[in-house]
DNA sequence: CGATGTATTGACCAGCTTCAAGTAACGTGG
DNA sequence: CCACGTTACTTGAAGCTGGTCAATACATCG
């Protein structure tokens, strides 16, 4: 299986992901916006109690304390770049985005998609060989913490710093399972198990349409970027999952799963697979 | 459909790893020792200063305090299944071990190669759905903690919970190389991948041979699980990573480099690479 | 000395990439 | 309003990477 033939994304992809940086038109207006325009107290994200662990006071004091900012980014914008050793620390408070390493030559390998919640850069803050690019693959809207955040939530609340071990290693977990489909399966389960969790965890943000469709913002090249796959067979492989009645496309952009436990089985995945809440910092 | 495209790892294998477990002979007579035969104080492997962040008596203290036994496991010996929820914490002392997950109809992926140093166990102790397996490649030494440790350590020691943060942090990284490598390298780029770093980690922990040659426990089949590839199919780029003078295998389970810039050149890896000091728990 | 595990090699073929071409949707500027 | 450029999605044909099957060699071991 010529995965390894390792289709190489074409220069044109990559430009137009930079180019979309040019591009006008935001949810927000202001990409240095400098006050908080939502205080942590009432953060919206933490009334989803199906997806984020309660939290103590004195916690949320402290990391209403050590937030600096919110900032907006249009999607295609860069967050952080990959050889940023500098990189601040955000938490996704709106919208999509992607975790990413490349090769020299431009290869590229989408590690993770990120939805809200996700806590980004601590990787960059640690170790020291090269890290990883995070991209947004819609508008975007951060949380940007202070310097030494990291440092203090371990010293002065433990309780945070066992949360962020935990999103730390929960982060290997997610990066686990996707090595295990990119080494292990065939292009149609890869895809199935793929498009099976971006529609479990898209289900816990977002509302269905009518048609019961859920928002989807990658386009086949950002799969087949995921999945170690060529756009072309990425196409093909879809084709396969529609034809076969286990979900389809109701419009660009959005998924509409019509068979799960079908998919799951294409995917050769455990299911259902309910996720227990995580931190939220 | 042909699951056909990824390898399967024949049955066969899965036993003899299984089987391995009944062999005798070992480098610990016993495997449920109780009492901790190094003190933390001398433990050998702080020594090596290039490898690990020095520590602070205070921090020595409490990881001493936390520490519950020594135990060994013998070559192939499973430390932790992949769906157990009650797993233990360790810290590998001495020899090679792995972690792999599996596809339930045995096509198995290893997700990493573990030396000394190692933490084991805090994805499983932090993730509810399905960790990951971990299997000793050669006989095995583990300091074992006790249960509570990872709260214990944040809440006593931030530092500690932070070098916890750091271990979790830079474990994803790895997942990440070798997630690149997985989706976006060919064989032979990704066989060289592998081995150059496989090459650079053990020249940590053990000294070469007369001939220059450093141990390397794994079998092609073994590179083969964590290649994503069929064993025959690693044979083959393996004879031609010899064959072009980058390496050889002077005896089963050495190998030696002969040109590390032209392996890391196939391998399309930035070279040198100077590792960082780890924190030792 | 057969049994087992590992490395090796050849022959064949299939999964996936590549190349190429074509459709559709959208926004732009004339 | 309509050419025109751009992006995303489709589909067909050809060929390469890597999988499968099979056989050999060689070591270690009870």
């Amino acid at each position: 299986m010529p995965r390894s033939i390792t289709p190489r994304t074409p220069a044109r992809q990559l430009e137009r992901d930079a180019k979309a940086k040019a591009r006008v038109g935001s949810a927000c207006d202001d990409e240095f916006e400098v006050h908080s325009e939502t205080p942590c107290d009432e953060c919206p994200l933490r009334r989803r109690r199906e997806c984020f662990q309660p939290i103590r006071p004195e916690e949320l004091e402290l990391i209403a304390d050590m937030k600096q900012s919110e900032r907006c980014f249009e999607a295609g914008d860069v967050l952080i770049a990959e050889n940023s050793d500098d990189a601040p620390l955000y938490t996704l408070l709106e919208g999509w985005a992607f975790r990413s390493k490349q090769l020299p030559d431009g290869r590229r390998q989408i590690l993770d998609v990120l939805m809200p919640g996700a806590f980004i850069g601590l990787q960059q803050r640690i170790t020291v060989r090269g890290g990883h690019a995070v991209q947004a693959l819609t508008d975007v809207r951060v949380c940007e913490f202070k310097r030494g955040t990291l440092l203090r939530l371990h010293e002065q609340l433990p309780s945070l710093g066992m949360d962020l071990t935990w999103l730390a290693a929960n982060g290997e977990g997610v990066v686990d399972a996707h090595l295990l489909s990119v080494g292990r399966r065939s292009a149609f389960e890869r895809l199935a198990a793929l498009l099976l969790m971006l529609w479990e965890r898209a289900g816990h943000f977002w509302p269905p349409r009518d048609d019961g469709s859920l928002p989807l913002p990658l386009t086949q090249s950002h799969l087949a970027d995921a999945l170690g796959l060529s756009l072309v067979h990425v196409n093909r492989q879809f084709r396969r999952l529609v034809r076969e009645g286990l979900l389809h496309m109701p419009a660009e952009g959005w998924l509409r799963v019509d068979d799960e436990a079908g998919l799951a089985k294409a995917a050769q995945m455990p299911w259902p697979r309910n996720l227990p809440p995580r931190p939220l910092i």
